[in-house]
DNA sequence: TATTGTTATACTCTATAACTATA
DNA sequence: TATAGTTATAGAGTATAACAATA
């Protein structure tokens, strides 16, 4: 602690993309703990509960649904599969495709991990009013879907 | 598209987590296209825009203002030293220390790309009020700040 | 002993090209 | 020829251990 005087990152905090990415940081740090006892990741996490949403959804289906590459799909649900969570089962009509299944323990998994994540996220932003996080929900929402309307 | 009907993503958007990812995403983008045509990347900016703010820096200060660990600060100083944005001046009080310096180039090169960013996020959320823009700010200052407040 | 900057390393997330088997 | 899933690979971003020089 020898050093100047220092103006920390206030010009930076100007900037929405560098306070959301701060804030991201802080509900992402929160939500790998909250998976951890349930052996998932984010993106394991979210690709299960599309599944469990949307039974028989093709791979691509669920890319797209994701944003994610489909080679970056692959590894994720081999990690599901292999901890029994959904299932790629054969497509009659096309063999070349994969209809994803949950898994009974999938089902099950899904909705235990959703609501610590729910009420891990309550104890996170207790401290903001409901109208201050539906505001923030609405915006984080607009932004996303700017993108469809604008390109 | 011979699938069935799909839900998407519905659930997944109740958390708040998972939109901010999305939103972060779009705005990183924006960043990265705004950032291009100057060299920088959100990581070289941040970085360069602290240390014209805080002159005479040390490095394991700008670790700590920009949240990254000290072997990650070196490539991106690197970066900014061989593009004549910075210098690492000696420090005559302690050898072992670097004094983080903006060169005249860096100092309009971060005024110039800072306008940029500005412009770019204006035009992102122009669809915004300005109490939706000011709220999700509040919102996102605040979750950053719990957790130094939590822990 | 402790700290500053550094190297080496590893793990995650992400993005692209190319392969296979089917269509 | 085009598509579904896959493999290989490469680039960022991030985290830890350990080293040399200096305190």
């Amino acid at each position: 602690m020898t050093g100047q005087p220092i103006n920390r990152d206030k010009t930076l905090r100007r900037f929405v993309g560098y306070r959301m990415k701060r804030a991201f940081n802080v509900m992402q740090a929160d939500l790998v703990l909250v998976l951890k006892p349930f052996g998932l990741r984010m993106m394991t996490f979210s690709a299960l509960s599309v599944v469990v949403d949307n039974p028989g959804l093709r791979q691509s289906q669920l890319a797209e649904i994701l944003s994610i590459e489909r080679p970056n799909l692959v590894a994720i649900l081999d990690e599901l599969q292999s901890a029994g969570l959904i299932r790629r089962d054969p497509v009659a009509e096309d063999r070349r495709a994969h209809a994803l299944v949950p898994t009974a323990e999938g089902v099950a998994l899904c909705a235990k991990a959703s609501d610590a994540i729910l009420t891990g996220e309550d104890r996170r932003l207790s401290g903001l009013s409901p109208e201050q996080r539906q505001t923030a929900l609405d915006v984080m929402g607009w932004i996303e879907a700017s993108t469809r309307e604008t390109r």
